[in-house]
RNA sequence: GCCGGCGUAACUCAGUUGGUAGAGUAGCUGAUUUGUAAUCAGCCAGUCGUAGGUUCGAGUCCUAUCGCCGGCUCCA
């Protein structure tokens, strides 16, 4: 046995060391840099201290903040520091668990006295004196009696608990400390306290042992951490900057919708101009779905119960609908989803493998139960119109269907501007139905449609509906955020619950496949979207004014009508500001009112059959023929340049 | 639904230890005729979310209820 070992770099790079080297050590040998920026290493793709001794071959990885791996052990210590912080200010408080997450890190507190927010700055003080005192992160193995003996002294029960799950689990078992605190915990850790260089306690929230309902409600603190001051400015900036875009901010200030508190929660009214631009969305739909070969329908908003419960939505989603109500002695319901009525249209009559593949769509209005605490703007709503569709087709038409609807749908996305897109295939949950030959063609399918769009896509396995494999497209928004629009979901219930079949070129009945797709998803929630993503400034195409003439003095109002009526002549969406007020204050509401082009006219441009062009945003200004200005709009418009 | 916070004029908010409401914006009226982000003046504006209670007296304290916000949970 050699006392050398040899490590392979993320880089490929094979790094000869003297046995019980610490990951530490190799990281001053490969450069200062690494040194200061390490936080804990990987071996073998296992996360573990900087000071932890290596004995054998490995691939080997420093982990600093600049991986998703090094931010998690970043946080996760923050938490232990804040755990530290709250149970230094309030003894007595037991402590749950305290993982990082996507941005920060929280842990979970039992105390009697609910936190308020001031609480969250004294305890942020506490954690500066322990960050300050820059004390060692110091993790050891121990036996499960004497992990059990630790935390039943100091009453956490908690922890016992998690011992219990460890134990039947047959798990190692390690402490971690630093300064006064004790956590039972995995680790790694950083180094020291010291390195978080800057923090911020975000919110305290209600939160449950185990997140589950019946369980004893905890406190959560959440919290983010850097190892740099600029990090966390920037974070908090980005807070700024999405709540700057928040589209119920929005959507009041450019007056496109509201939510009513006489109408109830979750019901969105659209006011004139959010109507407008949820007009031209829909009539792009449409085009765009007659063009790419589906049929357009309408169903209705209400059925018998009966329906629903051939259909398995009672069964499976009777929590989530409103709840049925009579009609002549008939219970009937609302519906929360279109497909069963799709269903019984393609059942009103025989079908010939000839006619398929059916594409049906339709802009369908649901409505579904939400639970008053989760409605949210326009993205959590109680009543919704999908961009539903519904394809029937045959086993061998199932993969150019998915080719079709995934770069159908990409287009669509990318229409409205959203170029960044992150696809997910979500395979076979453990409890689905249907037959494992269809799951697997399915998948395959899905697999092959998106080989064959060459799109990058990741895995998420086990996600799937229960009655069938999915795509789900996420795009990406202008300050980085993903939103889940597109999903396309195989479906092996409906049509066995439904019997749904086709008269094959062998003259016998066969049983197509059904996909449901939604594009954009739902409109209420693709509207708040795209005030999010263009925070209220949109493209032309989409903007519900999209021009407003501005006359500086009221004697070229006569002009400024004229052009008016000519714009609208070509189609464009113009308004004119003809008060008797200035045009600093005329401009400065076109600015706060996001309308893309502003329209200067004084008694030169009158003169001149020209105007000033001033756009949105933009200072500089243009002097141009009114034709000109005109076929300009126009194309602009037609081309739906974003 | 659960935890915490918040509900004052159409909007954004102020209102000190309980002494029966105030600002800016918007709206209306008038004056002003203006060259690229706020012209001036006047007027109108609220059973302080709702319902009870404590008190001589409640926007302020208590209880219930509705709604909103931040989370949790859920999301076919």
């Amino acid at each position: 046995m050699t006392d050398q070992i040899s490590l392979r770099l993320p880089d490929g790079k094979q790094l000869q060391f003297k046995r019980g080297v610490t990951a530490a050590e190799v990281a001053a040998s490969i450069g200062p840099r690494l040194a200061r920026d390490a936080l804990a290493a990987s071996v073998d793709g296992r996360p573990v201290d900087l000071n932890k001794p290596l004995e054998a071959d490995a691939e080997f990885e420093i982990l600093t903040f600049a991986s998703d791996r090094g931010k998690e052990v970043f946080w996760h210590s923050s938490a232990h520091v804040m755990a530290q912080a709250v149970q230094d200010l309030f003894p007595g408080t037991k402590i749950a668990i305290g993982p990082p997450i996507a941005e920060g890190f929280y842990y979970d507190f039992d105390k009697a006295e609910p936190f308020a927010e001031s609480d969250l700055e004294k305890i942020e003080n506490r954690m500066k004196q322990i960050i300050a005192a820059d004390t060692e992160f110091v993790g050891r193995e121990c036996s499960l009696q004497e992990a059990r003996k630790l935390f039943s002294e100091k009453g956490e029960s908690y922890k016992l608990e998690i011992l219990d799950r460890i134990e039947a689990e047959n798990a190692p078992i390690s402490l971690y400390g630093h300064d006064s605190f004790i956590d039972l915990c995995r680790g790694p850790h950083i180094p020291s306290t010291g390195r978080i260089k800057a923090f911020k306690l975000l919110s305290v929230a209600g939160a449950y042992w185990q997140d589950a309902e019946g369980n004893p409600q905890l406190q959560r603190i959440y919290g983010v951490s850097y190892p740099d001051r600029k990090l966390l400015k920037a974070f908090l900036e980005r807070r700024e900057e999405a709540a700057r875009r928040d589209h119920r901010k929005l959507g009041k200030q450019l007056d496109l919708f509201s939510l009513q508190e006489e109408a109830g929660g979750g019901l969105v009214f659209w006011h004139p101009k959010g109507a407008l631009m949820r007009n031209i969305i829909e009539n792009f739909w449409r085009e765009e779905h007659l063009k790419n070969g589906y049929d357009l329908v309408y169903s209705p908003h209400i059925a018998r119960l009966g329906l629903w419960e051939r259909s398995g939505h009672t069964g499976f989603y009777a929590d989530s609908m409103f709840p049925p109500f009579e009609i002549e002695g008939n219970p009937y319901q609302l519906k929360p989803m279109n497909c069963p009525f799709h269903i019984l249209m393609y059942k009103s009559r025989l079908h010939s493998y000839r006619e398929l593949p059916l594409r049906w769509a339709e802009l369908g209005t649901v409505y579904r139960y939400e639970r008053s605490g989760v409605l949210h703007g326009l993205m959590r709503v109680r009543g919704f119109t999908q961009d539903d569709a519904h394809i029937f087709c045959a086993r061998e038409e199932i993969k150019d269907e998915i080719s079709r609807t995934l770069n159908f749908s990409i287009h669509m996305l990318r229409s409205f501007g959203f170029e960044q897109m992150k696809i997910y295939l979500s395979t076979r949950p453990e409890k689905s139905i249907g037959e494992e030959a269809d799951w697997s063609e399915a998948e395959a399918s899905l697999k092959q449609a998106l080989a064959d769009s060459d799109t990058e896509y990741e895995i998420d396995e086990g996600a799937g509906a229960f009655y069938g494999p999915k795509i789900d497209i996420c795009v990406q928004d202008a300050i980085g955020r993903e939103w889940q629009c597109t999903t396309i979901q195989f479906d092996f219930n409906l049509a066995e619950r439904f019997d749904l079949t086709f008269v094959g070129a062998d003259g016998n009945r066969h049983r197509p496949f059904l996909v449901h797709r939604a594009l954009l998803g739902s409109l209420e929630l693709f509207f708040g979207i795209l005030i999010e993503h263009y925070a209220g400034a949109f493209p032309v195409w989409l903007a519900p004014v999209q021009a407003t003439v501005l006359p500086i003095v009221d004697a070229v109002n006569e002009y400024c009508r004229e052009l008016h009526e000519k714009l609208r002549a070509a189609g464009i969406r113009a308004a004119l500001d003809d008060r008797s007020e200035k045009i600093n204050l005329k401009i400065r509401e076109a600015e706060t009112d996001k309308i893309p082009y502003m329209l200067v006219v004084g008694a030169r441009e009158a003169e001149a059959g020209q105007v000033t062009v001033r756009r949105h945003g933009v200072k500089q200004q243009e002097v141009v023929d009114v034709d000109t200005l005109i076929a300009d709009i126009v194309k602009e418009d037609h081309t739906r340049s974003c």
